[in-house]
RNA sequence: CGGGGUGUAGCGCAGCCCGGUUAGCGCAUCUGGUUUGGGACCAGAGGGUCGCAGGUUCGAAUCCUGCCACCCCGACCA
């Protein structure tokens, strides 16, 4: 059917960049490692925004809006911090630009030079602690509880159109508490959110589990992590929680005093989630005819595409099919009527089939004399014939009945793909083929951890919450271990 | 930053080795007509600083020099 994209087996990162590009959800830009997300991808964003920031309110936060810029000393005052952005940042020097003295163009100004650097930021924990700074002197103004939906710049070498890009849109959320115990729970309800999210409204089955200290987020205590298998044995990390302990507030000396009298340092969390959900979302479910979207983030829901040889007969599917699209609307559900006369069916039914468009309705001729619906789904690309009066409570089922089908093949996939593992030679050849994930003993130290990537590449994802204690030995140095890791290769 | 590759119409490419009519093909676009239950067909039309700057030559997309950009493979990462 669709020879247009690369088979999925024969090579997998080309099949996912054509698949992007075809399916029209994004392109490289003029700028390196920038995309443009085009409409039908930013659709599937807003639909991603509009869920999550439903249940961040829920959770009792809300949204504001920092500066892009971030004073470099800002950036320099936790150390394991700018240690680990350091080497990926963009940095504003000037201020102006002037025609060039010999009319070549123009240049920067050099007498417009900044008397502090500015630093895109990476991420904003330091531009906005430096705020909380201000807005905290009492433990009656904790705990604060904010969301900001942004773009953040990270200068990667190497970039994929949304699995990595230089610049990409994300949510963080930074908030500030009394206790340790308090800010720890809430590192622990933001990664359940994330968790929740993926695995009710993408579809994605994920684990949930503590990065190990090399992992980390860099001046995080602890991170929690969802990570995802993909469809090629690679995992995939979804979102992150971080629980900073008091670095945040102590390098910018975020005191309160509390109902004791006792002035202490604030504890802070920070949690995030970014465009890369869009690729997780493709690589997770697609297939060689194209996207295969969740319905409940997909732009459009369902398309009703008239077959039609005359002016007559489009008239009278026409008529029926904008019924029927109201009736749809009037249900929640969205939903395209492609009316377009410069398409043949044929045509219309694989463009809609590579962008994953959930259930197609098609209304010809046939249709209009028997008063039925010819009904297609996309996961399983099954058709059949439905009359006309039941259709209405078809499509409403059979859209949650895609919804949890997708979601229970892909963690049919992950369970067909995770393998407990105890010996070093197993684990080799497991990560070689088939991929996936490995759950293994390991000595927790960072030194074994290294080794491991080095020879295999393979990385810890997290420790899951789940994984129950048991005596083993490290897969690699043979030392007494309590508890398995989650290993996989990863992007 | 190391290794490899590519820049020719909106997109995908051929031409380059071996210099020589008006730079070609497919897709897309526009016009007209026939079509329409799984990516239609015919006829016609428009669209080019051949990545940039020099050089060699009577003549350069083609040869030489320099530069730039992008892509792929490694080291960094959500």
């Amino acid at each position: 059917m669709a020879k247009f994209l690369t088979n999925r087996e024969e090579n997998y990162a080309q099949w996912y960049n054509d698949l992007v590009i075809k399916a029209d959800l994004a392109e490289n830009s003029a700028v390196r490692g920038c995309m443009v997300i085009k409409p039908y991808g930013y659709a599937i964003w807003e639909k991603i925004q509009a869920q999550l920031d439903k249940m961040f309110k829920a959770t009792g936060h809300v949204n504001a809006y920092f500066p892009l810029f971030i004073p470099k000393s800002f950036f320099s005052k936790e150390a394991k911090h700018v240690e680990g952005f350091a080497k990926e940042c963009a940095i504003v020097t000037h201020y102006r630009l002037k025609n060039d003295e010999n009319g070549k163009g123009i240049i920067v100004d050099p007498t417009a030079k900044l008397e502090e650097e500015l630093i895109i930021r990476p991420t904003s924990e330091t531009i906005i602690w430096n705020s909380y700074k201000n807005w905290i002197q009492s433990y009656r103004d904790l705990p604060i509880l904010i969301n900001q939906w942004a773009n953040v710049v990270r200068w990667e070498m190497r970039t994929r159109l949304f699995l990595r890009t230089a610049e990409f849109l994300w949510q963080e959320g930074h908030t500030a508490h009394a206790t340790r115990e308090e800010a720890i729970e809430e590192t622990q309800k933001m990664i359940n959110v994330y968790a929740d999210f993926a695995e009710n409204f993408m579809a994605l089955p994920v684990i949930k589990g503590y990065k190990s200290e090399n992992e980390r987020f860099a001046g995080a205590i602890d991170t929690y992590a969802i990570e995802a298998l993909m469809q090629d044995g690679k995992a995939l990390q979804a979102g992150t929680s971080h629980f900073l302990g008091q670095n945040f507030a102590k390098a910018f000396d975020v005191q309160f005093t509390d109902k004791t009298g006792k002035l202490d340092y604030v504890w802070a969390t920070s949690w995030g989630l970014s465009t890369r959900m869009i690729g997780a979302l493709i690589m997770a479910h697609s297939d060689n005819n194209g996207l295969v979207l969740p319905p409940r983030l997909a732009p459009i829901q369902v398309v009703i595409i008239p077959i039609y040889k005359n002016a007559g007969q489009m008239d009278s599917i026409s008529a029926v099919a904008k019924k029927l699209k109201a009736d749809l609307e009037a249900k929640g559900i969205s939903v395209k009527f492609d009316d377009r006369d410069n398409n043949k069916p044929g045509w219309k039914f694989a463009e809609y089939e590579l962008k994953g468009v959930p259930v197609r309705l098609a209304l010809g001729p046939r249709d209009i004399e028997n008063n039925t619906v010819e009904v297609a789904r996309r996961d399983t690309l099954e058709k059949e014939i439905v009359q006309m009066d039941k259709i209405l409570t078809h499509v409403l089922l059979l859209l949650e009945e895609i919804q949890n089908n997708i979601y229970k093949k892909a963690l049919e996939f992950r369970k067909e793909n995770t393998f407990k593992v105890d010996t070093w030679d197993e684990f080799v050849r497991i990560l070689d083929n088939p991929g996936g994930f490995i759950l293994a003993h390991w000595d927790g130290t960072i030194e074994t951890e290294e080794k491991i990537k080095e020879e295999t590449k393979a990385t810890i994802r997290c420790i899951p919450f789940d994984s129950p204690d048991e005596d083993g030995k490290c897969i690699y140095s043979g030392k007494p271990s309590k508890r398995r890791a989650l290993f996989a290769r990863s992007y």
